[in-house]
Parts: structure tokens; sequence; C-alpha cells
RNA sequence: GGCGGGAUAGCUCAGUUGGCUAGAGCACACGGUUCAUACCCGUGGUGUCAUGGGUUCAAAUCCCUUUCCCGCUACCA
């Protein structure tokens, strides 16, 4: 017998900083439907998924806990652990980056793309944002703040070890244009190309000795592996990769060299530049083989408000799961996420979702025909052979529904895949009405028509639950379960009539989807909104304290060498050709000093205009997209990168001295 | 600023290489039905296919204008 063909699937490990709202959860989920679908297949499959749990962020949030960061991510790692497993997820390997032999290799790597020159020692200068755990050049920071999340960051200077990217940035180029489907959806490809590879590759900082908590680069003490050297090659390490080969072996198998390369590498579409650039590069100075695809998919959005801790509205899918159960959970998200667009998640939404599909469409079709087979036929159906032409229709869409399940599940399309099985229920539904069984109930000469009939709805009903199993296994369980019927294998999906004669289905069906009540559901989600919120601030209005990394201490010198006034904006207007900033003229003292600042999105140019401010006004003029600006307007900023401008408390005159 | 994508029914979106009265789901309305979880089935849209122009026998579909959205990216003292 032939070997099976292989399927290696991986989610991107989930940073351990804290519980992972349902939008997280949503990959898990989707990787698990397709690595369900594979085995169905008859793939031999590889689901790995798991945790990243270093860095510096990690190392401040377990110091003002009060525990040791392994105790810090033992916590929180289970804690998505258990949530993987309440939406059963199917993963095979659950890998922790802490995980010793992880460790060793990443220390193993590191070392080798070292001796072959491919990583280099060089300084790091720049500014440092500490919950991106990046560093920026001045030059890419936005008003002084990250560029990705907006917040403060310092500056910092360190002696740093950097991955050759340009070295095989040809090579992967090629790659990229020799393989379309290398990169999914397609429009990623364009920006991986036009912003990053044609250009040409910077390279890629890899190493850290600002913190401790990560893994020790081993030939060189005070410096510790930078997160992506050792999150992403949890790919492979988590297969028993050894960089000198002998790979370790799992139940006497060389899973490195069975699975490697990855057929999937399943992630959120803001990681995709890590794993399409610096991943292969990676790859490729280890001189092992490229996965075959990646696939960035979209988000699940909360569309109700800005998501807040404090103010209790995360979605959290274990809150979810108590109110519509797991399948309906996993139904909701498949099903609600498009291909390529964020999709939107929301109480109302997934009530409604779970009403019209899940109760209605699917849940009544079972009942009912449960109930007919008991009331009719003492709960034996079999095909006497009396068929009409409506039976046809219903047959060869049944029939024909794995192919189209399978083709979309081909091009990751797993929405769509799922849109196919329930047109399965829904023409089930419309048969029902096509040949009236309650009407032939009534006429005992009828008797053997009736019985084909509900013999085909309930084959065709087992057919749905099978497709079902990727996407809802535990209702393909329950449904199979009250039929008495034996699960389709994929082979058997375009037969008609497997159904056993003489089987007998269960006397008292079993709601399998309870309808919600919209306003039931909205009440228990405001319960679950004040717990939240209590739990994180007492259900006071986003009260957030901001801790910022506190910079070294300074001398009254220092501080002397900046000169504050208090400035008015006599002016103000957009610079045309950006989309943040706004150029003032601001009266300082006599004199009308020109300043651009990145505040666009919070202030509109005419409202500037009569406002006191708080102004740097010594720091050296520079231009700023091609304008002038000989100052800096002070603003204050949340956690969100919010801006406000900085005012005195007391009316002051336009040159007031801030000391 | 650069590159890319988008603008179609109240909402979410399909519309393949231009071709017959522009579709689906949800919501809504009406009708039918009663086996079933007040469920299921059917019927119902005068939609300027964002805008203006062009190519064509024929354009939502190709080309150009304008406006607005979104991604990535640069700049953002």
């Amino acid at each position: 017998m032939a070997e099976k063909k292989t399927f290696y699937l991986t989610t991107a490990i989930a940073y351990t900083s804290g519980k992972p709202h349902i939008g997280n959860t949503y990959e898990a989920v989707l990787a698990d439907s397709i690595v369900r679908f594979k085995r169905q297949q008859g793939y031999d499959v590889r689901f790995q998924t798991g945790t990243d749990e270093h860095g510096q962020k990690i190392e401040i949030k377990s110091e003002e806990a009060g525990i040791t960061p392994k105790q810090f991510v033992d916590d929180v790692s289970g804690q998505i652990k258990s949530i993987w497993d309440l939406m059963n997820t199917s993963y095979d390997k659950f890998i922790r980056t802490t995980d010793k032999y992880h460790e060793k290799q990443v220390q193993k790597i590191f070392k080798k793309l070292y001796e072959q020159g491919d990583i280099y020692k060089g300084f790091y200068e720049g500014m440092y944002c500490t919950p991106c755990e990046s560093f920026f050049t001045s030059s890419q920071l936005v008003d002084g703040k990250c560029p990705d999340c907006g917040r403060e960051c310092q500056p910092a200077k360190e002696e740093a070890y950097f991955l050759k990217l340009s070295k095989y940035a040809d090579r992967l180029i090629e790659h990229i244009n020799k393989n379309p489907d290398f990169i999914q959806p397609e429009s990623r490809k364009n920006e991986m190309m036009n912003n990053f590879l044609l250009p040409g590759l910077q390279d890629l900082c890899v190493s850290r000795t600002s913190f401790k908590w990560g893994i020790p680069v081993d030939f060189d003490e005070g410096h510790v592996v930078y997160v992506w050297i050792d999150a992403l090659s949890n790919y492979i390490t988590g297969l028993g990769y050894d960089v000198d080969g002998g790979n370790e072996l799992e139940g006497g198998e060389d899973l490195f060299a069975k699975f490697w390369p990855a057929d999937l590498h399943l992630i959120g579409k803001d990681i995709l530049r890590f794993h399409t650039i610096y991943w292969p590069v990676m790859l490729m100075g280890l001189g092992l083989p490229l996965p075959k695809k990646i696939f960035g998919h979209p988000w699940l959005l909360q569309n109700d408000g800005k998501m807040s801790k404090s103010k209790g509205n995360v979605i959290y899918a274990d809150d979810l799961v108590d109110v519509f159960g797991v399948d309906a959970v996993r139904y909701f998200v498949l099903h609600e996420m498009p291909f390529d667009n964020d999709g939107v998640v929301s109480w109302e939404l997934i009530t409604e979702r779970v009403n019209s599909d899940l109760a209605n469409t699917l849940g009544n079709l079972v009942n009912r025909t449960i109930s007919m087979t008991n009331k009719y036929l003492g709960g034996v159906a079999e095909n006497k052979g009396i068929e009409e032409p409506v039976d046809n229709e219903l047959k060869s869409l049944v029939t024909a529904a794995y192919k189209k399940v399978a083709e979309k599940m081909e091009k990751l399309r797993v929405a769509d895949a799922i849109t196919e099985v329930f047109l399965v229920f829904k023409r089930c539904n419309k048969y029902i009405d096509e040949t009236e069984p309650w009407i032939l109930g009534k006429d005992e000469s009828k008797k053997d028509r009736l019985s084909t009939v509900l013999y085909n709805l309930i084959e065709s009903i087992v057919t749905g639950a099978s497709l079902l199993e990727a996407f809802m296994p535990e209702t393909t369980g329950k449904i199979l379960g009250q039929l008495n019927a034996v699960k389709k294998s994929v082979g058997d999906m375009d037969k008609f009539g497997l159904y056993a004669p003489g089987t007998k289905v269960t006397e008292k069906p079993e709601i399998l989807f309870a309808r919600h009540d919209m306003e039931e559901v909205l009440a228990k989600a405001e319960e679950i909104s004040a717990l939240q919120a209590a739990a994180n601030g007492g259900g006071k209005e986003d009260e957030e304290v901001i801790d910022i990394e506190p910079k070294p201490e300074i001398t009254f010198e220092d501080f002397e060498k900046m000169q504050f006034q208090v400035g008015e904006i006599i002016a103000c207007e957009e610079v045309k050709k950006s989309k943040k900033l706004l150029c003032s003229q601001v009266k300082v003292g006599s004199q009308v000093k020109q300043i651009v600042s990145g505040i666009k999105q919070y202030y509109k140019a005419e409202e500037m205009v009569g406002k006191k401010v708080m102004v740097l006004v010594n720091l050296k003029p520079a231009k700023l997209a091609g304008v002038l600006s000989e100052g800096m307007l002070l603003c204050a900023e949340d956690a969100d990168g919010n801006l406000a401008l900085v005012s005195p408390e007391k009316n002051m005159p336009a040159g007031a001295e801030i000391c």
C-alpha cells in the first residue's frame, strides 16, 4: 500500500500576554476545520499550534504580578490551551517556546547562521517600543511614537546581531514569482513585493541585550534571541528538527522528514511579512525547503464600539460557548469570515445566525424528520423503491455536495464550503414540502411511498451530517447518533442509499440547537460585560493608567536645555501631501514659528486656531513632508494613540515660559 | 506621496474571458402548509450596478475623469 499523503498545517503561535479574544480563537478554529477535512480525505495530518512566550513585555508583566516570567507564561499558556480545547481543536502538537528542545534548537540555529555569516554582529541604534518589542529608526516613528501601536518609544542603543536578508532576496523573489500560490490571498503578494522585496531589504535585528526573558545566545553572554528566530523556528522544532541532523524521533518516527516542508502556515494578515520574507530567508540559510503556502487570513472584528476590557465589551470564546455551545460558535466564526475581508462578530449577529441556520434550517430539519419517522413508521424508514421525479433532484444535489465542498476547501474558502453543506439541509426542507409526508401518512396505500420519502431524507441528512464533520464535529456525532446511522466516508459521499435497512431512529429527538431570544441574549451579554468590567477596574470609564518605560534620569542641566513656551496658534492648514500632518503658525512671544505636527486625525485645522498650547521652542528645525517645522507641539497620548494638546490651565500670554 | 484593492437591493456580498428580463443570503411583506424548535415552502425590489465621458452591435464587466472608502508602505521633531 502506498504511503498516505501528508499534510502539515501550523497556526501562528499565540503570544502569552493575556487571554485570547474571539478574533484570536478564530484562527485555531479555521485551522481545525481545514485539518479535519484533510483527515477525512485520508491525509496523514499534523496540526501544530502553541504559544510564544518570551520577550520584554512578559518580563514586565510578570514583574508587576510579582511572579516569575515562567510562572506567568505557564498560567497564560494553560489558559490558551484550554480555550483551544474548549473549541474542540484537534491539534496534534501544542508547542511552547519555553520547551527545552525548542530552546536548544533555536540556539543551534542561531549559531549555525552566525557561523556561516548569515548573522553578523553590529550595533542597533534607534527608538524602541517595549510593547511591540520593536526597534525603529527615528524616521520611522509616528510623532515620536511607535508606528505599530502608537505608544511611546525610547531611544536605545544596543549591540546586536543582524540577519542578512539581502543575501537571499533574489532567490526569494524568484521563488515567489514561480509559485503564485505561495502567498495567499494573492493581493498580499504585491504588498510584500512592492514594499519590501523590490525596494531592497534591510537587515533584520535578531538579538537583544535590553532584557533577559528570552533564549540566550549561547556564544555571547548578555544577548537573547529576539522574537522572530525564536518564534518562527517552532514550525520545525516542533517536528523534532535538529540542526546537526539526527532529528528527534516521536514514536520512532522522524516527523521532520515526514512533514517538512509545511503545506500551510495559517497566520493573521498582520504577520505576513515575517512569514513570507524573514522565515523563508531563515530556511534558505538552514538549507531547508520553503513551506508550500502561507495564508494571511483576515480578522474577525468587534464592531460595537472600541474594544476595551474596562468597558467589558471584549467578546471571548468561552462566554459565547456558554450561551450558544461550541459548534454554534465554530459555525459562526467559520461562516462569517470571508476570504479576504475582515468579518464582524457581535452578540446580535451570532444570535441571528444561530437561530436562522442552526436552529431553524438544520436543527428543525433533523427534528421533524425523526418525528415523522416515529409517528408514521414506528421509527424505521426503508427504501421501498417508490420513486418520483423530485427524488432525483434531491439525490443529485446531495451526491454532488461533497465535490463542491472539497473544491471550496482546496481554495481555503472555508465559509463557502460550509455554505455548500447547508444547501443540502435547505434542499431537504424543500423536499419535505414537495412530498408532503403528513398527507401520505393519512393514506395507508401510500405507506411505501412515505417510507421511501423518509428514507431519502434520512440518507440525505446522513450525508450532510458527514460533510459537517470538519466544521462541527460534535453536531455530526449527535445527528448520526439520533439516526443510528454510520458516518459516510469520503468515498461514499456520492453514493445514495447506504442507510442500513431496518435501522430505527431515536424515539425522542434531542433539540440540537435551541432558538435564542435576542432580548435574553443581549441581557446575558450585558451581564457578562458587567462582570468583565468589574474584574477590570470596577466598571469605571476607561480610567486605566498607562505605564511607559522609564527613561534614564536626567540632570537639571539636561532639563534646562529645553525651552518650553506657551504658543498661540494663529493659523493652521493641512499639509496637502500628508495624511497626518497639520502645519500651524504659532505665535511665541513676538515671533511666529511654523510648526508641523502629526495630529490631523485628532484636530481639524480650523479648530486649532486660537488654541494656546505647550511648545518646545528650541528644537532643531527640520523638514517634514517638505515643509519646514521649527518646533514641536506637545501632546498627551493614551494607550490607543489618541492625542490631546497640552494647554496652560489658566490663560497665559503667548510666549510665557513653561518651567 | 508610492503600490494595490474596493464602491452592485435596507444590510452582507456573488457576478467567470464584455452578451439574453443584474443575482444570493439575511431582514421585511404577503400567500401556502402543519410533520417540526411560531418551523418550513413559495411569491414580492421603479437597484441611476459611486460619478462623468469613451470603445463596442452589446459594458456592472474594457479605457480615461472625478469623488469617497480600505490594505500595505513612506513621511509624520
